[in-house]
DNA sequence: CTGAAAGCGCTTACAG
DNA sequence: CTGAAAGCGCTTACAG
């Protein structure tokens, strides 16, 4: 009645032996078969893969990974999933890694370089195929990690001409600049930067917004709205009527992120505060809903899907071992131009 | 010169071998007192941790994985990341089961069934700890799947008397009624119900939303606006001018997600529509920005943080073989009036 | 409470 | 082009 105790570990899992049996080959040639390694025989081929079908016999992760010396996981960390950049460069990765049999596996930093640090100790250990981080800033520490490693990486959402770093972004403070050349041209003398989170790339935008004002003699310190608080619409509605009590004389606000220029737009309707009459709103990213703004809202277009997409395809070439022709790539940005400004 | 070809595939990777060396045990004891497993000498677990120290020792999952039959893998399945609903979700779920020694591998349905099953293959090949998955809708072969698969399994968003099976969610049809039962409270007779994606969920609101127009004798087919495009603020901006445009008679309309109800929010100020005046507009899920809408938008606040920890920790104890009190855990939703309605 | 043996299911590194 | 041997780094299942 009862199943006989074995001593053994029988798991009831088909394994390469078993195709190799069913085929009247050795696992090796199973194995070689299965990954296209070598030449093998095309009509061994063929008898693998009937008893492979034939079996239901689907490979172990864990036992490859053991004997390879690497998984088939491609670690990616972000900072945030609620900001909807994110989720745009994410699918993208994905979309691109999964087809070419690879496991994404998401590490939330949080923008804190101790809790990325922590991540990808922890990730390492699983002995990922590569890695995709966001951002060329992080603790001396975890850039060690990386770099002993020896897995492949590539950075996301910033470009630079660092040799051997492998990245696929834009220049943020080309970005930021751009988008105050645009204010200016309009017209506007007195243009507010407004961020949230101040994170690495907000501060380059920053930069970039700072350098122009200087460059026609426009900086003041007293323009940098600076609030190390997460960024969301509510806030940016905060700041906005903040700002603007406390400096009437401001013409024109670029907001860091489109959720804080999105808050201010609807904290204008609310105050009933002309835009862009009285005062010029920009925001930065062009997220979902801000062409439905009133006015819709003037921003930089950032390329996170073109990016994502890029930057997997960077790492696939980095992974198995191909030629990867720049190491650097800058997708650019796009102003658009709206009715806010 | 050159290093003596070995035959072996030394890997320079610190193993528990030599931790058991260095602290003059066997293998077998430094496994058991990392673990926490049966009782180990106090005195050669202080020596074992010392050992580990002072080799800097990580274990290795994938040989950890291959020998104990599964991973420390926690497999998410989730429909999308676009809607905020699920990221919230995650973050929570990630909160609970980090700190526990879990990792979370998310997976993408796009509320596909077909794409829900693929990715069950594929995770399953990687022999999750546990499963957390979204709903209780699903083809019968994943459904053959999971059973089989013997992982612990938890689900997600919707509450249930099914037996055996464990979720934790709220009931989905419950809360579309409460918010018809609203606006009829507040007097509106002509109550659309205005969604995209339809997926399950959604379905379950209509059905509440179409029983209370039932009750009191105001159902009407043509109050359904249903569309299968994926939902967002623009949509919900069409379908609210297109709706009127239709059906001038329109004195409310109850949108199927927040997104689709700002959009209409939106559309309604462009249009010069008087909200609540002419027409009240519901929300549903209170998603970021809601409260900031002119009017603010009433909706329905649904518990995802606490679904996700509660989730987790469900999950938890049954991957510990601890008992799970109740199987089903319903976590109600919140009705938020606001300026809208 | 501790350990020697065997095995998890693959791939590497040789040899032929 | 194919295969026998050894090993990846752990844990299971016994035995003491």
């Amino acid at each position: 009645m009862s199943q006989p105790a074995s001593r053994s570990r029988a798991t009831g899992r088909i394994t390469l032996a078993d195709v190799a049996q069913r085929a009247g080959v050795s696992p090796m040639t199973v194995s070689r078969a299965l990954r296209g390694e070598r030449a093998v025989d095309p009509q061994l081929v063929e008898r693998v893969k009937a008893a492979v079908d034939a079996l239901g016999y689907l490979p172990d992760p864990a036992a490859r990974a053991l004997a390879s010396r690497h998984s088939s996981h491609v670690t990616v960390l972000i900072p945030l999933l609620s900001n909807a950049l994110f989720v745009d460069l994410l699918e993208a990765v994905q979309r691109t890694l999964r087809p070419a049999g690879y496991q994404t596996l998401i590490g939330i930093t949080h923008y804190d370089p101790a809790e990325e640090e922590q991540l990808l100790r922890e990730q390492l250990l699983h002995r990922p195929a590569g890695l995709l981080v966001t951002g060329l800033e992080r603790s001396d520490a975890t850039r060690a990690l990386i770099e002993r490693s020896g897995v492949p990486c590539v950075y996301l959402m910033e470009a630079s001409d660092q040799p051997g770093l492998h990245c696929v972004g834009f220049s943020q403070q080309e970005a930021g600049a751009a988008m105050t050349r645009h204010l200016l041209a309009r017209g506007r003398r007195r243009i507010a930067f407004a961020a949230a989170q101040l994170d690495p790339r907000t501060l380059q935008r920053l930069a970039g917004w700072r350098h122009e004002l200087e460059a026609v003699g426009l900086y003041q310190p007293a323009l940098e709205w600076l609030d190390p608080a997460p960024s969301s619409i509510a806030l940016g509605g905060a700041m906005f009527e903040r700002l603007l009590a406390h400096d009437p004389g401001i013409d024109a606000v670029f907001f860091n992120n489109d959720d804080l220029a999105q808050g201010a737009l609807l904290a204008a309707l609310r105050l009933g505060v002309a835009v862009p009459g009285r005062v010029a709103v920009a925001g930065f990213n062009d997220l979902t809903g801000s062409d439905q703004m009133l006015p819709p809202l003037t921003t930089v277009r950032t390329p996170r899907a073109e990016i994502g997409s890029a930057a997997a395809q960077m790492l696939l070439a980095l992974m198995t071992g191909q030629p990867v022709q720049p190491s650097s790539v800058d997708l650019g940005y796009e102003l658009l131009v709206r009715g806010s400004t």
